[in-house]
DNA sequence: GGCCGCGTTCCACATATTGGATCGCGGAGT
DNA sequence: ACTCCGCGATCCAATATGTGGAACGCGGCC
């Protein structure tokens, strides 16, 4: 995808260095909001939808860790049995989507990185599209960046970059999979749909908000949509996480769908007052920058830039 | 992974435009060869074997056609009934895994293309350091060269690259996975293991290639390996696919057992005489620049070289 | 030497998956 | 306009399938 004179390869370089030792061990608890997921009995699927589930929690696990996870931590997180974990590591080791290293850890394999590489022909020139921006805006802000996609209804952590601030936000990771309307970038996504949009998706995952963020009131989101359809962005004082707060920005792509967003999320002290302008300012520039990218692909006359 | 200035990107795009209208329509038949594959019952566990199956096939067809692969043709490639294959399509949308174009077909969806990203940070950088002497290779052979890697008994097509000769090897494509030995990437592969590792190999393996590639003589295979043990490269005179010659080098790689091959396939006519030595010195060369690219990545000094 | 936590294996149970059959739809053919 | 055909979606009885509690063996640590 890269080769060593990627022009980003640099800037990404000297993050990791930066990075270095910052890498705080998440608390054994993990982000387990997506992985204990939606198994809807009788639809005849729930072990392929578990096996699923831990596979993307071996990607998480291992994506931090160098040592892979241990089978009963992936047991203890995901909630079954260790039999069942083991099992289904078997199989998915047996596929090639997962590896097993000398040390015994588990990591993902060869396959998920081909199944990845596959998955970029058809999928988005998004996500490969924005990384210089997102690289940019965590140089800038010194804040924790991230893009957003829609699938179905659920939003997804596509990407995640750090600044190197003092703070660091550990609320939502590559990966990480929420219904829409939980966090900045999805609420900035249905800031873009038509009212009845947002009611339909709402209702759709009326149970699982409601079982799974109590906390959260949909009236409330509501109205924060609504204030974004104004603003043209969505400020978070921390509505899901403590003190995780946010501020997100729609992606607006010629002739297609609404479906991205980038946000930036950060401390209540550095998400509030002045400060919340000019993140926008410097999320809208790399929104536009993206969008106008993505047209000029499909479409060799450069857009008329409406945003 | 890149932005618009990946110097790759050129030579990508020129490549795109060469082979337009050339990419010939598979056959419906597809390379099955994988996708029907050891389900060892009693394992409990192969409806995640189904199901993954499933998954690469769609990438795999998806990857080559921008429509997507339909149910029919995905029931009769993979040879289980519609009903069973859309059930399980639906588990993997559910999860994110696929997406339904509005037009009907199936396609990988964002969370594949997630676990690819999170896999590359777990797994080689090898696949996306040799991205640029695949090309390389490609525009000079004008054939088609693969990136070959094992997994456990297992060899895998990481990566393939087209040259726009007159000739299109439609033998082996990204994703595909046979034992080790069979190809000439894999095979050089073996070449650098120990003639006990190899044997063990071909042992793991002794029902799946009689059951699978009944016309393949395991003790001819190891004659090549031995020959290849001499001669630093394995040449392939159509043993797996008629007409299917090639040559392939293994790629060493400082403290990592090995792994990784690059291959050259085509008609007779190109993979004979002269034409052999040729194609091995562009791979030879290919080989050693990769395998000091990761050296240097590890270790700062640069390699010895003893290639 | 005994304890603990790990990964692994076993097996009776029941449930989740299976797939043949059926249905509804939209496009092609006459 | 009517039929035919192939596609994707849906249903449901039969059972092959995955399940997970329990027990095992191993290595490191007290």
């Amino acid at each position: 995808m890269h080769n060593g004179a990627d022009p980003n390869e640099e800037l990404r370089e000297e993050h990791r260095i930066r990075m270095r030792g910052r890498l705080l061990r998440r608390s054994a608890s993990f982000n387990v909001a997506h992985a204990v997921d939606s198994l809807e009995p009788g639809t005849g699927a729930q072990s392929i939808q578990r096996a699923l589930t831990l596979l993307n929690l071996v990607g998480l696990i291992a994506g931090e860790r160098r040592e892979g996870a241990s089978l009963s931590e992936l047991a203890s997180i995901s909630g079954r049995p260790k039999a069942s974990v083991h099992r289904m590591l078997q199989a998915l080791i047996a596929m090639g989507y997962v590896e097993r290293l000398e040390e015994g850890g588990y990591r993902l394999g060869v396959q998920s990185q081909i199944l990845g590489q596959l998955a970029q022909k058809s999928v988005d020139p998004l996500v490969t599209e924005s990384e210089s921006s997102l690289l940019r805006l965590a140089e800038l802000s010194h804040d924790t960046v991230f893009l957003t996609l829609r699938t179905g209804s659920y939003s997804i952590c596509a990407r995640r970059e750090e600044g190197f601030g003092e703070i660091f936000n550990n609320a939502l990771s590559v990966g990480d999979r929420h219904p829409l309307g939980i966090g900045a970038g999805s609420l900035a996504i249905l800031s873009e749909l038509s009212p009845a949009e947002v009611d339909a998706q709402f209702e759709a995952n009326a149970e699982i908000l409601a079982e799974r963020y109590p906390k959260v009131s949909v009236p409330h989101l509501r109205d924060i949509i609504d204030q974004a359809r104004i603003d043209g962005f969505v400020h978070n004082p921390g509505l899901f996480a403590q003190g995780s707060w946010a501020v997100g920005v729609p992606l607006r792509i010629r002739g297609s769908r609404p479906r991205a967003a980038l946000s930036i999320a950060s401390i209540a002290d550095r998400v509030t007052g002045p400060r919340v302008e000019r993140l926008v300012a410097l999320l809208r520039r790399e929104a536009k920058a993206i969008s106008e990218a993505l047209s000029s692909q499909t479409d060799p006359a450069p857009d008329s830039g409406d945003l």
